[in-house]
Parts: structure tokens; C-alpha cells; sequence
DNA sequence: CGAGTACTTGATCGTGATCAACGGGTGTGG
DNA sequence: CCACACCCGTTGATCACGATCAAGTACTCG
């Protein structure tokens, strides 16, 4: 199989750390790296294993998460196509990444792709910048999880997702509805609640009349203002 | 003022980013840097505001606190010396910087900080482990605040302050003694916790003969088994 | 000596967890 | 084709943890 020619086709060729690298330098890269896929379920890293690979996203979608001695499971972070996988300088993996989505992955080993890293320095400032994105994003969370009410935190949420998620509406300026990724138990780990929680703050949201729920997954915002307020 | 004796006579010289440097380059640094005091309680940078400085921290200590718009606040770091303070590659710090004890830093415009940064990998490779470093204390906080309960998240601060406070035992294997250096308020919003749960759960500890307090900030660990089992 | 700050303790309240039951949708095997 | 199991989500009842409100103590500083 012809790598490069994959490199040059990669859906997210110029959002990922590739895209800092010319033709040449991509050719060094590809040689070290290979796609894998991963079912929804599978996982990629392991908590205190050894983590002897890295890399890209680039399709589907990941969480990493933690986890007590006695099985109590947080969500640390979600990850999408173009986010960077895995931990170099380190030994081992302190969090276990899992494919919530059928999932596409360029991986590298990683000791030689911390040799890349080093002779590529556009790259690794590219990194550098997608750390301290993510350092500030994992600080913002721990907000919302220490101080915020559950109500605040599925308001929020719900915004969120909003503007991730591909929008529909019946016009420009009516109400929003979009599709939830993931399902009632990985919100509730995501925002450190309970499914009960979670479910009865959506149920309430509706009974308000600030969202609709047509169906299981999908969510109507019909009065963003008000869902804002809530998001305090 | 002769900078660079000043570097060469820093206390956290060979622990920081400067530490990559050779003599020629901490010269082209210390062109760049001033170093600046702060008392206990001033801030350094503001949630919100353009950062136009950053800096390593050479003595003293820092808190990095985020808030809601109705005032509630988290501490989403802690800074010692050694540390790095600032956020390269954006306009703007998303969180607030304050000295919690009387501090000195040697700071940098972010302009040529950023810039150095360029022209020297190894410094820049220094700070990305440091970012990983954080990111991965950071993630392992948010399960501590999302999932852990009073008792734990007070057990595991202390068993945390006394792996890094300077610790004096009365005999090598005895009860180890050591001085808290933030007052109860502070560990509350630390672990996310209100002032009094803080004061409750040492309480619990003291009259469960875990823990002695021999002064209002001092703590002496005498069942260090029974601490570790609390912290869950 | 009085004011102010930090900490502790007590009483009460409310939020969200827990335990439990039930409904709807889906896939499987007899 | 239907019976069944299973998963996911909702709803109800109750409980417990930690917040809140309130009072009081110990220490420091002017």
C-alpha cells in the first residue's frame, strides 16, 4: 500500500499535527506510521499500562478516563478527528482511552515518533499549542465539576454540544435540533452525575419548554436565552 | 544590574526551563527577562485579560483559580518553585494567577519569550513535557473533584502536602509532622469543598486518632496505613 | 483592650445519590 | 412469528452528604 498517497488523502491532512510538515517530511512520517481501526467499545490505552503508541484521530470519536481503586469512572476528555492521542515523555498511560464510535487512528510508535517530534520543530510547537488548549479546556471542566449544580452542568452541555454538533433548522433563527453522540450513562460520566440526574434535569429542561426531545438522542433548543441562564 | 550573574546564582536554575540552556543562551534570556516580586494576596495574571507576561516562579508559592460569573471559585492549579506561569500562543489568560505567600519571578514579555522559544528546542521541549505533566495532574484532579467524597479528597491532600512539605519525625519511622502552607479556606477551594466540610474532616481524623494537630497549620500523620485507606 | 481574622462546632436544609420499579425498543432463538 | 431477554431511559421514594446559616472561640494586631 501506497502510505503518502493515504497521507495526501487524510480527511484531516491540514487540522493535525501533519499539517505542519511538507511533502517530504510527510513521506519520513508515513514510513513510521500505520491506520488502525477500532469497533466502538475497543480500547486503545490502558490505564497504568505501558503506553507504547500515539496518535491521530481521524474519524470517530474517543474518551479518556479515570478511574478509583474501586470502579467510580470519570471522563477526563472527549476526542475528536485532527486531536492528538497519547502521552510522549512518559512511560505509561495514566488514563484508558476508549472508541465510543467506530474509530480510525494513524498511530506511530512512539519512541520514533518522539525522534520526528525533535527534528521537526513546527510540529512540536503545534503539539505544544494542542497541550495548553487542552490544559485550559481540562481546567474550565474542573469548574463546572466542582462548583456547578446539576442543572448548570446539563444547560451547559447541551450548548455545548449545540455547537459542535451539525445543526438543523425549520429557519434561520428558529430552533436548533441536533443529535447527542453518546447516550444518557457517558453524559453522566462526562459531567460527574448520576444517568438518574441527568435524565431528570432533561426532563425538567422540557417540562419548561426549553428543549424538546423527539427523539431519544436528539434534542430541539427552542429557547436557547432561557438554556443559557441555566447554564449560569 | 548584572543579569546574568543574577542567573547564574538562581535558585531554580538547573529545575526550570532555563535549566537546557548553555551559558551563550541564558545570556540572549536573561536580555529578556526581569525579575519581579509579588506579596502574598497580589495577582499576576487576570481570568480574561490580554497575558502579556509569563515567567518561571523562583520562590514562593501560586494559585491558578477559575470562577463562575456569580463569583464561585475553583483552584484548578498550585505553582511552587520551578514552575511555569503563563500561557504561550494566546492572546488572553483564561484563568486568574495570585500569589498565596510572598513570591519572586523571573518574567518575560510573551512577544520574545515565544520567539526564544523557536530558536531553542530543547527549552521547548522542556515545557511540553511540562504542559503534559500538568495536563495529566489536571485530569486526575477532575476524578478526585467529581467522584471522591470529603473524607477521601481531605485524606489524599494530606497524604499529598506531606509527600512534598519538609517533614521532621521524632524517630525514623514515627508520626511525621509537617506545616500546611495555605489556611483552611484555601484547601477548600482546592478540593471543592466549603470551609467547614475542610474543618469537619480533620476533626473526624484528629478524634479517630489518625491525625494530631498540634497547631491551627500544623498536622502530624500518626496512622499513615489508616490515612491511605481513607483516601480511597 | 477592642477589632478583625481564622477556625471550630452546632442545627438545619436541599441537592443529588441510591434503591427500586417500570416502559419501550431491539435483537435472538425456539 | 412471537416470546423472551436485554439494554436504555424514565420516574418515584427515600436517604445521606455536604452546603448553608448561625454562634462561639482562639489568636493577632493596632
Amino acid at each position: 500500500m501506497d502510505i503518502s498517497k493515504t497521507c495526501a488523502d487524510c480527511s484531516v491532512r491540514n487540522r493535525s499535527l501533519c499539517g505542519t510538515l511538507d511533502d517530504g517530511e510527510l513521506q519520513a512520517l508515513s514510513r513510521i506510521g500505520h491506520r488502525r481501526h477500532f469497533t466502538r467499545g475497543a480500547t486503545i490505552l490502558w490505564s497504568g499500562e505501558p503506553a507504547t503508541q500515539c496518535g491521530n484521530l481521524l474519524s470517530g470519536a474517543l474518551k479518556m478516563t479515570a478511574s478509583t481503586a474501586d470502579g467510580r469512572e470519570q471522563t477526563v476528555s472527549t476526542l475528536y478527528p485532527a486531536d492528538f492521542v497519547g502521552r510522549p515523555y512518559a512511560e505509561d498511560s495514566r488514563f484508558t482511552v476508549t472508541a465510543t464510535a467506530d474509530s480510525e487512528l494513524c498511530m506511530f510508535a512512539r519512541a520514533p515518533f518522539e525522534h520526528l517530534l525533535e527534528r521537526h520543530a513546527k510540529m512540536e510547537r503545534q503539539l505544544l499549542d494542542q497541550a495548553f488548549t487542552a490544559l485550559d479546556e481540562s481546567r474550565a471542566q474542573m469548574l463546572t465539576l466542582a462548583r456547578r449544580s446539576a442543572a448548570e452542568k446539563v444547560a451547559g452541555f447541551l450548548l455545548d454540544m449545540a455547537d459542535r454538533a451539525e445543526v438543523t433548522r425549520i429557519s434561520p433563527t428558529g430552533p436548533a435540533t441536533f443529535d447527542l453522540p453518546i447516550n444518557r450513562g457517558q453524559i453522566a460520566d462526562l459531567l460527574g452525575l448520576t444517568i438518574e440526574t441527568v435524565s431528570r434535569q432533561l426532563t425538567k429542561l422540557k417540562l419548561a419548554g426549553i428543549i424538546a426531545l423527539p427523539g431519544i438522542r436528539t434534542i430541539t433548543i427552542r429557547d436557547e436565552a432561557s438554556l443559557r441562564t441555566r447554564a449560569g
